[in-house]
DNA sequence: CTCGAGTGGTCAACCAGATTGACTATATCG
DNA sequence: CGATATAGTCAATCTGGTTGACCACTCGAG
């Protein structure tokens, strides 16, 4: 049975769900790399906030809680978390007595490194399937397709289920 | 701020993380074409149930769980919660007595058909973005991608978060 | 300056969707 | 035949959330 039967019916409508396989399949793959290395398998939801933490320094629990797309209470449990685990930190607000900013460790700005190596990796592996050009084509057509639907307001990251 | 802090920094490995988005986009956009017509907003979990259980006429729970990537326990919930709706029914099985063959009911096949319309409309909205030539391109690249990392393997559904 | 409305973060209770464990009836195969 | 495996169900537990509440703090209109 070629792939799953969901794809071998040629009706209309599929690429939704090849997108979606495709991004569980890099996922899968990263996650396999991270194995390999022997480290620690820290979830998407992990990574987001990383990511997050990284790009805006200023950043408080309420902000990642809006950017996860979820409830301040829950960005707060992985933040703490994550600071447990010695990636992230919280730091007093400059200027609101009521916040914290938080910040990646050193610890956690090295996992990012090597967090943004794999997954490089782990798109040249569909370049290799697809080829270069391909790939930013579809990089192309996948930014278009966002700009379209969100324009400036933030894509939502939280998968559902 | 343009789409999300994500996507703004010009590292290689940004991909992945525009098909997950896009594809989230289009559930978003499938779940609005639904709440617009009334519909339950059933999750795609269900939408993969009924898929599998149209296209797989001696289905069992344990199969349905397997394709899920979930227990036997949860896929029973989830059957029974879709029989419960009216949408899923458990018929005995032909020549095992301790399983049940699932199959849509009138109500769970009707259900599918409109999925299937919507799914294709909401594909016809990247297609007006990027075009019917490159929408087929990212069609056949993503099979070719899931053909390469997982042959006749099945491909994991379920996201992980 | 005051004060009412709003907010950041934490604690606690609760929830939904899962997993693990167990069990009984049934199936399989040497 | 009997040992092992399995389908489905029930129950307990877990995990990652949400909701509700609260206190200290912020903001802005009057």
């Amino acid at each position: 049975m070629p792939l799953s039967p969901d794809f071998t019916d040629p009706r209309p409508g599929q690429v939704p769900l090849l997108l979606a396989t495709a991004y569980r399949t890099m996922t899968d793959r990263f996650h396999a790399r991270l194995a390999e290395l022997g480290r620690e398998p820290l979830r998407p939801a992990h990574g987001y906030t990383f990511r997050y933490v990284a790009s805006n320094p200023d950043a408080t629990t309420v902000d990642l809680a809006a950017h996860l797309g979820v409830t301040k209470q829950a960005a707060s449990k992985a933040v703490t978390e994550l600071a447990d685990w010695g990636y992230v930190e919280r730091r007093p607000h400059p200027t609101d007595k009521r916040a914290q900013v938080l910040a990646l460790t050193r610890r956690g700005r090295d996992y990012l490194k090597l967090a943004d190596r794999l997954w490089a990796e782990v798109e040249a592996g569909l370049a290799e399937v697809i080829g270069r050009e391909r790939l930013a084509a579809l990089d192309r057509d996948l930014r278009a397709y966002l700009d379209a639907t969100h324009g400036d307001q933030a894509v939502p990251l939280r998968p559902v289920w």
